[in-house]
DNA sequence: AGCATTCATGAATACGTATTCAAGGCTATT
DNA sequence: AATAGCCTTGAATACGTATTCATGAATGCT
């Protein structure tokens, strides 16, 4: 309850140094004396001296903090980029402000805002949309947003996403080539590019080959939701033999209920593919075919570009995909002669 | 690009009045006439003011911000854990900083160390803890820490946990109920008291009815150590009717094993049971029965000691245990004549 | 040796806000 | 009507650091 704190002054005072002195020695990239640096070093630590961020920042203008927002950790897709987005961060000395939001836009705004407030130097955006009003006032600010796995239309906003097209038309080629006849499609948030590009690449790889999908329902990312499509597909008189289902996450749901309630076999009588490999998709109860999205290197590229764009030296935004690989499991049948 | 900062000093040019007077219509519970006060509005909504937190802490001393170390996310309680404290915190007016930290003190010392040049005005310890050398920087500095779901030898440290002892001795005696002869515990990791202490329930409770149980072993919290551990122990002479797991994720590992590689009817050839219900325990796939933490009641608990450590009302460190329920569900065998 | 340069240091100032203090205007009380 | 008292406002200052500027010492050069 002492609450001593002890300033840059009365490091400078035990050394008998002056104050900008000792703000030098803890200044990288500042030439002081060595018997200075020692002095100081010596006193600094003495008194247990640690400079005060929160004054650092404030004449700086240099916070070293990024704020992350995110809306949901249901899909631990999600999780694992906090994860690998917190170690990458602070490896380049860059502390995490995180912030829950609801979906819908007004949240996201005032959440945006107190970061501001917070004098961040970056935003990231994870799941999550915002206004093109405010989106103008953080270009006015200088404040780089960056959105992680969504689109958006847009094009002065910098997004990292999956190539989520391409991942749609892989399932698709997939699935044909299994000889799929009657495929559904449970598919992601149509509110989300994500939901809505695996969709599209899903559909029109399979017109390309002048196939229609068997049903197409919006899944909305919801466990909830995606049960209730699936027992609606096999009430129905013609029932898929595969189904795609827009993430890893809710396709759990799918099959539990193909296996539990409908007493299907799972890579049998139907197949199931996913979205993200996340790692549960690997456990045995699951053993899920799914498009990899490659959560270290989207980590990557957002860390890289938020970074360029702090420091001046990407001006231009830019919308990165990243391609990711089918991942081949049992829940879904195999083409004649596929080699792993 | 254009990074106009707008200042109090800018608004008070614009409306004609001193700074203080601005700063007095943005600090909450300061008089100001409403004359004033809705020229200062204008003028800010005019300029589009926003006070600068970060000057603000620096004289208030207070940064409105918590900092949260986790470990790791492996274990889908503490992500829930993590969302909760968000929500109620910023509902509380403090916003969150979070570090993710090795577990080993060493890491977890340098990230507190950060935390406090961030002035944050308390620390949130989840499943990590930390050096005794460096909870006497802390009172001494007057920031208070806790640990959430870890308990601490030195009772200088409040914390808050789930009654783990409680917890373990309820799995024995539902598992002596129902006539369990010879019952196995992969424990949490002994380096942990949570480990330590629903290891602990578990086997006095146990004694306490003249039983020993079959065999203990070490589970380190990981899904491949308990794994491992589930063969060895099919691989004896003498087999465990009935296995304690020392969290759920870890006991997810040990069903896969008793169903996929051993061909065992889980609840009916062999029971399990896991510690802490979270969202997963009920999917169909694993329908674990387990002992409820309640993260809702905890987060509570968390909160409201910080806070009031924080405010000065509360001086004194406490121990806060909160009690939660066996759910019983499918993967135990039930006592005769159990009632839902 | 004398002068021009570099270099390290200290004094002063700035960052953007909250707070103390003094002064002034106003109401209320007698 | 005069004074005591409160309430509101502005001037000055503080928070803890980084940075500009001036100064003097030390070095390098011919």
């Amino acid at each position: 309850m002492a609450s001593v704190k002890v300033t840059s002054q009365d490091v400078a005072r035990r050394a008998g140094v002056s104050q900008p002195t000792v703000s030098r020695v803890f200044t990288p990239g500042v030439k002081v004396s060595s018997a200075m640096e020692a002095k100081v070093r010596r006193a600094a630590e003495e008194l247990g001296y640690r400079p005060n961020t929160l004054a650092r920042s404030l004449i700086t203008g240099q916070s070293m903090t990024i704020g992350l927002i995110v809306a949901y950790f249901d899909n631990p897709f999600y999780v694992e980029a906090l994860e690998k987005l917190s170690r990458a961060l602070k490896d380049k000395g860059y502390n995490i402000m995180i912030f829950m939001a609801a979906n819908h836009a007004g949240d996201v705004d005032q959440v945006v805002q107190d970061l501001l407030d917070h004098q961040v130097d970056g935003i990231i955006l994870a799941s999550v949309s915002t206004s093109s009003d405010l989106t103008a006032r953080l270009n006015e600010e200088g404040v780089p947003l960056i959105l992680f796995n969504r689109g958006h239309s847009d094009k002065s906003l910098s997004a990292v996403t999956s190539a989520n097209r391409a991942g749609g038309a892989k399932v698709a080629e997939f699935l044909l080539a299994g000889g799929h006849e009657r495929m559904a499609h449970i598919s992601g948030w149509q509110g989300a590019s994500t939901g809505r590009d695996r969709c599209d690449g899903f559909v029109s790889a399979l017109q390309a080959k002048g196939k229609e999908p068997l049903a197409v329902v919006d899944g909305l990312f919801s466990r909830e939701a995606a049960a209730a499509a699936t027992r609606s597909f096999f009430s129905a008189a013609e029932t898929p033999d595969a189904i795609f289902v827009g993430n890893d996450h809710t396709a759990f749901a799918v099959l539990e209920v193909l296996r539990g309630e409908l007493g299907l076999d799972v890579g049998q009588d139907v197949s199931v593919i996913g979205y993200d490999d996340v790692a549960m998709s690997a456990w045995p109860s699951f053993d899920l075919t799914t498009v990899r999205q490659p959560a270290n290197r989207m980590v990557d590229a957002v860390v890289a570009q938020l970074i360029a764009q702090i420091e001046g030296r990407a001006t231009e935004p830019r919308q990165i995909e990243i391609d990711g690989p089918l991942i081949v499991r049992g829940s879904a049948r195999k083409p004649e002669g596929w080699v792993e």
